[in-house]
DNA sequence: GCCAATAAGTTTATCATTAAACTATATATC
DNA sequence: GATATATAGTTTAATGATAAACTTATTGGC
């Protein structure tokens, strides 16, 4: 065991096996998810289904580190195919609230379970301690990153991640 | 310690903080990078320059793991720079040749020097037996995702990596 | 040699994303 | 209260990616 600061390469080699599994992951969850759903619009689902109650698209962006634009995007779509429901904010005439519908709940359970029918090829082959060994570890690599991001230009649409 | 199977959330759980971790890491990078060289650009140019010699477009498509469309366009973008030179593959009327010109290794040293620069918040950090000890999990992550993967479509244009 | 199947590369349509400009509403300061 | 500033959300232009169709060249029976 040594202490000495990690290595540019070995930090490189690291941040590029993460590119290729977060690639690989994505387009493998996404195949199997129901209705032709993609990945953003599930990862906006599964926010809505765990955290529940009305968001703002605003805090949306921020919860899921998106612009605005993108949320705006994905709102319409999801809207659109009546997953949620958009209202005005009563409380500021500028904002809205976006939450889950019955439809987008049921099609967010859906999702889930064949996301989960997917992922057991992992949890099938690593224990639950091989993952809890590197949890940590990951959590601390992403805060750090967090952190050392550069303030965003506000109008940009992101700030202060709320995850 | 434990030996059961990996839950499903905590698989999920890994994986998001890996989407994140990466998606982090890719905007750091990229905004440090001269000359406005995206992020697929400079991981092309880092093929080239680690690897050596001339590479089929169809080659670099498997080891890159994208489709032969996006390379069509990032192997235009980067010859018009001057920064690849491109020629037709003597052996076959079908194929090209790509390789690296002494302008893009020039620019890929610059890149690889502010690189290096900006992944130094995580080098001084995290240290080598860190990083040393989730290298192996990612690798068999990494690995078994790459196995798993469905068939490509040929003529998409992937298929054995080659990394 | 001929023909079917395969492979290399390009093109097209679709989509998600970003950054920046823009509209409309709130908030703060004087 | 008027005005400046900040914030919510949308829109636009540009980019990069995919999947699928397409063109051209190669290969493998026969």
């Amino acid at each position: 065991m040594t202490d000495s600061p990690a290595t540019p390469g070995t930090v490189y080699e690291a941040l590029v096996q993460i590119g290729i599994i977060d690639q690989l992951a994505s387009s493998a969850l996404e195949r199997v998810l129901p209705d032709g759903l993609r990945l953003a619009h599930f990862t906006l689902l599964t926010h809505l289904s765990r955290r529940g109650g009305a968001w703002s698209p605003a805090r949306l962006a921020n919860a899921l580190q998106v612009t605005r634009g993108a949320i705006t995007n994905t709102v319409a779509r999801l809207e659109s195919r009546g997953l949620v429901k958009v209202t005005p904010d009563p409380d500021d005439g500028r904002g809205k609230m976006v939450r889950l519908t019955g439809a987008g709940a049921e099609l967010h359970a859906r999702a889930i379970a064949a996301a989960v029918e997917r992922l057991s090829v992992l949890s099938d082959r690593f224990t639950q301690s091989e993952f809890e060994a590197v949890l940590p570890f990951l959590n601390a690599l992403r805060d750090l990153l967090d952190r050392e991001r550069p303030q965003w230009n506000e109008a940009s649409g992101r700030a202060e991640p709320e995850r």
